[in-house]
RNA sequence: GGUCCCGUAGCUCAGCUGGAUAGAGCAGCGGACUUCUAAUCCGCAGGUCGCAGGUUCGAAUCCUGCCGGGAUCGCCA
């Protein structure tokens, strides 16, 4: 149950009354209601701005409307009182009795407590990761390959039928520089000296096992072959071991791909969906031949004119028109991409969600336009873009080039720091806002840490539970049972307060999953555990307001029942962010 | 030069798509451990929400223009 959508939804009925008895114009279109907790507890459990909102439309004074809306809402159970404050705001105090029945239905529901309805099963495609198979993961791809799978977890939860995808860069230049470098390490496994790698290929020791099985599977006849005959060979070896390699790179990260979708794999048997595309768009009139300007501002030695096939991405927004064949007749990138994406559409996905590198930011605009374009624009497209996350030792940066092989990779930041808190960390951030991560800070497992933090309450939850069990060994305390007990007796500030906030769990996630936004989930776990910690704390200063109260096996069950109930939301919370709920943390 | 992102407490950041007196952590100062696990809690202090206009009952939030920082800018991917 959702209270937000609850009060909306009796505010909504309230409205509709007020046209009947025509105290409110008929011929106005009602609003869809939102409510919100005040900041202020003063000022209620619930505030609405309808009568604000409405006012204007409907002609009458924002406060006199409030005041109609406020009489017919008072008539119902679940509301208290209705007070109007400032310039027209409800400000909706709720019975108890509600408070009850979330915590109940929180304990009965378990995990399914705060699932939502909201895609209504529509088919999302999310792609995220997509890193070039040409070595193992960095930390620059971690953010975005959390963030994609989080978000995924978060859509799944609220009723969307996700694919997890990956898009495999297999078939450019990239992957022959690859081959190459994997040829070099043939030899060098063959006994060959092959001095230090020369300028442009790739240095690092992680394709010495690929020269390996090179020279394994093959012997020596890879190195009888010319170049044009042995590449093909090389190339799909090589981009095979890289993507073995990244695909156990992100489980070590928990992260699990359904689709990997190769780039090459388009070109393939016969039939060109690039092509295929293309043309497509062109029966739209979009294609056509043309000549590019040459880009201001930065001196560019290599520039010449050159007539090309152009896509007209500048009717649906773009800067310039972009180019679909490369000067040497093969496609470019964009290219392939837009057949990528039209190939998404036709396996009926009706959501296509990208996760981006901020380095990839300028290519937004022109992708955005393709499936436009594409899909005449039926389909729901939204771009993620992942800030730089920028990597520190104590306080110092950590400096990395790809090109001396001495960047950090995935592995190594999972292993020294572990899952949980990078999860956490990437996603304790907006995703459009830079990141500094600090390995001695996220190591350090202190109150410096949100991830303990959180873990920490759903542990010391799940250690109130235990010890309730030593206390009373006859009592049942398994959430359907808990669900049963005199919640009456939860009459705390401190304990309203929780509940209060717990309650708002399924509207929290329906806001995280209509914004594409995981990290709010993040940020709301944290508040929930530090209101858990002050509810403790206050148990510390006032023995009576401990959740095991042993004088009272009632008082107990009604406060372990919250105790519980926290434990399942923050569960939930981890679950969806991919982190781990651990029962015990000594 | 074009485009996009960011600018909120000394530092790192939230701010629920326009709401009421702008919040949290860290750092600083002062308190609470024979504990329902102190990986915690309580208190104090800390602000021109980059600047200037505009939109309206109301702006950190939306629009415009500046200032500062970052990313990117046919044929790489």
């Amino acid at each position: 149950m959702n209270v937000y959508e609850h009060v909306g939804d009796m505010i909504h009925g309230a409205l509709k009354v007020l046209q009947q008895e025509q105290k409110l114009a008929a011929d106005i279109e009602l609003p869809k209601v939102e409510t919100e907790a005040p900041r202020d507890p003063a000022h209620g459990d619930m505030a609405s701005n309808i009568a604000m909102v409405l006012a204007k439309r409907a002609g009458q004074k924002p406060r006199d409307l409030a005041q109609l809306v406020a009489e017919k809402l008072t008539v119902n159970d679940d509301i208290q009182t209705v007070d109007i404050a400032g310039p027209g705001f409800l400000n909706i105090k709720m019975s108890n009795s509600i408070w009850e029945r979330v915590t109940a239905a929180i304990l009965n529901q378990g995990p399914q407590f705060g699932r939502a309805q909201l895609g209504e099963g529509a088919k999302v495609n999310l792609e995220y990761v997509s890193a070039n198979p040409t070595g193992p993961m960095h930390v620059g791809h971690c953010r975005g390959a959390v963030f994609g799978d989080a978000l995924a977890n978060l859509l799944e939860f609220s009723g969307h039928d996700v694919a997890r995808e990956y898009y495999v860069n297999d078939a450019g230049g990239q992957i022959d520089v690859l081959a190459k470098s994997a040829y070099l390490r043939y030899r060098e496994a063959l006994g060959e000296d092959i001095g230090s790698m020369p300028e442009g290929l790739y240095p690092g020791d992680y394709l010495k096992p690929v020269g390996q099985i090179l020279a394994d599977s093959h012997g020596k006849s890879l190195k009888e072959m010319d170049e044009d005959q042995w590449l093909p060979i090389v190339r799909e070896i090589a981009s095979n071991a890289m993507m073995d390699l990244i695909r156990e790179d992100l489980a070590a990260l928990n992260i699990h791909h359904d689709v990997f979708f190769s780039e090459s794999s388009m070109t393939q048997n016969g039939h060109d969906q690039i092509k295929d595309a293309i043309e497509a768009l062109r029966k739209k009139g979009l294609i056509y031949e043309g000549q590019l300007p040459k880009p201001k501002g930065h001196e560019d030695e290599e520039w010449e004119e050159r007539e090309q096939t152009l896509f007209r991405s500048t009717d649906f927004g773009d800067d310039v028109d972009r180019a679909l064949m490369k000067s040497d007749g093969t496609y470019t990138y964009f290219a392939g991409d837009i057949a990528y994406h039209y190939n998404k559409i036709k396996r009926g996905y009706t959501h296509l969600i990208n996760v981006f590198g901020a380095d990839h930011i300028g290519y937004l605009p022109r992708m955005t336009a393709a499936v436009k374009a594409l899909s005449d624009g039926n389909i729901d497209f939204d771009i993620k873009v992942c800030q730089l996350v920028k990597l520190y030792r104590d306080g110092e940066p950590v400096r990395m080039s790809k090109r001396a092989g001495n960047f950090v990779t995935l592995r190594e930041l999972v292993e020294e720091v572990g899952v949980d808190p990078v999860r956490f960390m990437m996603l304790y951030r907006k995703n459009d806002a830079p990141l500094d991560f600090d390995f001695s800070k996220v190591t350090e497992q202190s109150k410096d840490n949100p991830v303990f933090y959180v873990q920490y309450a759903h542990a010391r939850a799940a250690s109130v539970l235990r010890n309730a069990k030593e206390a009373f060994p006859d009592m049942d305390i398994s959430p359907s049972a808990l669900a049963k007990a005199d919640l009456t007796q939860l009459s705390d500030q401190g304990e309203l307060a929780l509940i209060k906030l717990l309650s708002g769990f399924p509207n929290l996630v329906l806001g995280a999953a209509r914004a594409h936004e995981p990290h709010r989930l993040a940020f709301y776990l944290y508040e929930v555990a530090s209101t858990l910690h002050k509810q403790w704390g206050r148990g510390n200063d006032s023995p009576h307001l401990r959740f095991i109260h042993t004088d009272s096996q009632g008082v107990t069950a009604s406060r372990l029942a919250l105790v519980a109930a926290t434990q399942q939301v923050i569960s939930s919370g981890l679950g969806i962010l991919g982190v781990q709920a651990p029962e015990s943390m000594r």
